[in-house]
DNA sequence: GACCTGTGTGTGACCACGTGTGCGC
DNA sequence: TGCGCACACGTGGTCACACACAGGT
């Protein structure tokens, strides 16, 4: 009998399993490594088995890719990812490698080859490092920390997806489509201020405090290329690079407070909660975001939140500011009161070659309304092989072989 | 605070087989 | 260009396991 028994000749082992008795539970296979039971249970009631099936894989535990990773680095840079760590912490610990990663200045061997500036060093020399728990997270409330940022801004930073964006770049010929002109001459920022982790979209800016963590010494924009399609047009002459950034700290929140703000792991939970009830507050339906609103508004959230657990604001003060902006959440633009108007029918209005950013608005409109479409389910390549998987006859989920099937005769 | 226990959640592995793909002739 | 061959891939439902979390002691 050869070892090729199905399956296009794979490589498949025997997989002796002698059962004893069919009342016994006992089981003797030639790999103890199999963990499953359901071996057992579609064993036969022959009181000795032969089964062909392929011996499981160990399967992979959900920390046991990051372990691998682990290894790997602590192979590949021992200097940055000291084995230690993997001795100590066989769990995956993010704030441990990222610890790691900030205390390690002097090893340039992951840095990317982006420009390095002189005064970038604040973003290693921040508060997080005073700090090490700092988290990443959700910022619910960066419309009003970061008044340099347009509604439209914080709802593309709140979900941001880089499959959407580069199909965007795909289909649009360049990843600044997605936020419309960009313009270099609007925003004359000195070029030596530019210190580093920056995103600057249109006459505003990203304040985005994950680059922070990632050592510092590098110019951390998404390839992000303000009025020119970055990486593309090295053609023109132009180096792509230099374009004007913002000190990330003048338009960042104060990371002091934030970090000091942040929720231990334990009062997370609540936070979370606190942050749910901040959200049903604002409405996504609150287009008309009137004095009366913002003021009520404001109310409401100093009533629902307790002041020692978030950043305090001065509601009413930064509603006023945001009187003449419309909703900050809103997904509509001011003027439009209907939730369901149709995107074509929207982008027809808009005129394109506006001074106040007619293409930015088709492109951001463009990118809300894929953003809406778009689809988390599983994407179906062969629909044929689902069709035959869904015919395909299953034992406790499994394919079985058909009933007459070739193969099924040599069982 | 540490420990234990029960519950809920997320995810990899498994299976057969038709289809896609690359290669040689 | 067409054909045949060998192999890799993808498909869905279920299971088993690790992990997170809450609650009690």
């Amino acid at each position: 009998m050869s070892s090729c028994l199905s399956g296009g000749c794979r490589p498949y082992g025997f997989d002796l399993e002698i059962v004893k008795s069919p009342s016994s539970t006992s089981t003797i296979t030639t790999h103890s490594s199999s963990p499953s039971s359901t071996t057992l249970s579609e064993s036969s009631n022959s009181p000795l088995a032969i089964s062909t099936r392929k011996p499981r894989t160990p399967r992979k535990r959900p920390n046991q890719t990051y372990n691998e990773a682990a290894a790997l680095l602590s192979t590949a840079y021992p200097k940055i990812f000291p084995a230690k760590h993997l001795e100590k912490n066989t769990k995956f610990n993010t704030k441990t490698v990222l610890d790691t990663f900030l205390t390690c200045t002097d090893s340039p061997d992951l840095l990317l080859p982006f420009r390095v500036f002189d005064n970038s060093g604040f973003l290693l020399h921040q508060p997080i490092q005073e700090k090490p728990g700092f988290r990443i997270e959700p910022r619910v409330v960066n419309c009003y920390e970061n008044p340099c940022q347009t509604p439209v801004e914080n709802d593309f930073l709140e979900d941001f997806d880089a499959e959407s964006i580069l199909d965007e770049e795909i289909e649009e010929g360049g990843l600044d489509s997605i936020m419309g002109n960009l313009s270099v001459e609007n925003d004359p920022v000195d070029e030596s201020d530019a210190g580093g982790c920056s995103i600057q979209i249109g006459s505003s800016c990203y304040g985005f405090p994950m680059g922070l963590g990632f050592g510092g010494k590098f110019d951390f924009r998404f390839g992000l290329k303000r009025g020119v399609r970055a990486l593309r047009n090295v053609e023109e002459g132009r180096e792509w690079w230099r374009f004007p950034t913002v000190n990330v700290t003048d338009i960042s929140p104060k990371l002091n407070k934030a970090a000091a703000a942040a929720p231990t792991e334990k009062k997370k939970k609540k936070v979370e909660k606190q942050i749910e009830v901040f959200k049903g507050i604002e409405s996504p339906k609150e287009n008309s975001f009137t004095k009366e609103n913002q003021n009520s508004i404001a109310k409401q959230k100093e009533n629902a939140i307790p002041k020692s657990k978030l950043l305090k604001l001065n509601y009413d003060q930064v509603a006023s500011a945001w009187s003449d902006r419309g909703s900050p959440f809103s997904e509509e633009f001011p003027g439009h009161e209907q939730s369901g108007i149709d995107l074509h029918a929207r982008l027809a209005e808009i005129d394109l070659f506006s001074e106040n950013g007619g293409v930015r608005e088709a492109s951001v409109l463009r990118y809300k309304e894929k953003r809406r479409t778009r689809l988390f389910s599983k994407k179906i390549r062969y629909q044929v092989r689902k069709v035959n998987a869904d015919r395909r006859p299953r034992m406790k989920g499994r394919f079985v072989r058909r009933p007459n099937s070739p193969m099924s005769d040599r069982s």
